[in-house]
DNA sequence: CAGAATCCCCCATGATACTG
DNA sequence: CAGTATCATGGGGGATTCTG
């Protein structure tokens, strides 16, 4: 790691923490996936975000698209090494949140009995 | 790996994906630190994001929050086992970011230069 | 089917000023 | 020093409509 980095990984993490990215990834772990198929996996997401996600995604690397000039058309979003690179970080992350969730909930609980009047204060309250 | 967790695991997702979360906990990587020392290294951070970010810490229990009642008052943050042990998690995927950012860069350049106009087009392009 | 274009809203964040 | 209160804003994201 050396200095400079900051920026960049930045980035790179709020890509990550971006609301979509993951659950496009993780979608896309075990086979490819035609684009209302993913919509409909997903299901929350609007077309516009899941076709934003996927444009970033394909720019970055992690993703390739392959459209056939059939019609009606049928294009096929798939991971790349990097992006599957990337997954098995992610599912460690999400391995972890789901491990110390009786922690955070435990915390959250007493914080807020402890101190009930903040509790919408407090950001993503 | 249970059903039902997709929301709470998206909840901590979106934490560490959050614009401060990860700094602070990085900051407070090797010792306990007073607000406006973590104000003064993180620099770019308002005193605002800075007081929201610590008390959603806090209240997850990932920071301890310490008050002397000294004047002017000296408040210490610090890391708990759990923020520890996303520290750790998180550094991980920092370190995912560093050793792929040459792939990323590049990926980024290919898609730029073969697509010029499409650039602004994509989010946080 | 796979998107692009348009309109609109709201919340996260920033800037500034104030306080115990 | 360690915050809070208030106001302003920008862009992320949704709903809808249109097209090749």
């Amino acid at each position: 790691m050396v200095e400079g980095d900051c920026a960049e990984v930045g980035d790179i993490l709020s890509r990550v923490g971006d609301k979509w990215t993951v659950l496009v990834i993780v979608a896309l772990a075990d086979k490819p996936m035609h684009f209302n198929e993913l919509k409909r996996l997903i299901d929350a997401i609007s077309a516009k975000m899941l076709a934003a996600t996927l444009k970033a995604l394909v720019r970055d690397g992690m993703v390739t698209r392959h459209a056939t000039d059939d019609l009606p058309p049928r294009v096929s979003y798939d991971l790349t090494p990097l992006g599957r690179n990337l997954l098995l970080v992610v599912r460690d992350l999400a391995l972890w949140a789901v491990n110390n969730r009786g922690g955070i909930r435990a915390a959250r609980l007493s914080y807020d009995t402890a101190n009930p009047l903040a509790r919408r204060l407090i950001k993503a309250g």
